[in-house]
DNA sequence: TATATATTTAGACAATTATCTAAATGCAAA
DNA sequence: TTTGCATTTAGATAATTGTCTAAATATATA
């Protein structure tokens, strides 16, 4: 958690995955959409990446980015421990918290 | 958003609000659960607070702080968008996130 | 009132982070 | 192979953060 917590903690980040919930991206069309060094985007990707909140795939001259829902979920299983729904179960088996 | 993803890229705050997810607890004994500083706990408590994951409130000499679900489930919305299971409905009326 | 306890505020410092520019790497196409 | 585009790596810097000790504030009690 500790990873994903640093990677979320940061607006550029959030809006990345944002971004990314439309569909897949290579990180020159990320990048394209804030006015920030391509470096600096890099370096944001990298960060999600290493929170496996995003994952990357090589496509010939292009790296492409795309959404890593696992680590969202167990998120939201962490997050679901501290709700008031807490002892309420999520229609999707998957997302049953346990203590 | 910004400050409670602040407030929760600290593993010490965490555990903070997995403590109080037990019950309320007084500064003094949260801070009796970590090896840091009593200043340093208070820091901590004060950006939970900021970012309203927690509230808190005098008793006499001690101060008790506890959980805010609500600022919890506005997170578990957020989180949601990005789920696997963003389409499914979970099962309280309030975790229904609107685009 | 004087003293003790609970907690926060202030100020300092080392570590981490977000950003930049410049350089390097990887791949494609002329 | 040379050139050009896509992306990352390296190195620097200013800002932020987590921690500490010392001091201040607030409350309870003798």
């Amino acid at each position: 958690m500790n990873t994903v917590f640093k990677a979320l903690n940061d607006k550029t980040r959030r809006d990345i995955l944002e971004l990314l919930k439309e569909g897949d991206k290579t990180a020159g069309e990320i990048a394209d959409h804030f006015n920030f060094s391509k470096p600096t985007i890099s370096h944001h990707l990298d960060l999600l990446r290493q929170a496996e909140l995003i994952v990357s795939e090589k496509q010939g001259q292009f790296i492409s980015y795309s959404l890593n829902t696992t680590v969202v979920d167990e998120l939201l299983k962490w997050v679901l421990q501290f709700s008031s729904n807490a002892d309420k179960k999520v229609q999707n088996k998957n997302l049953n918290y346990e203590g």
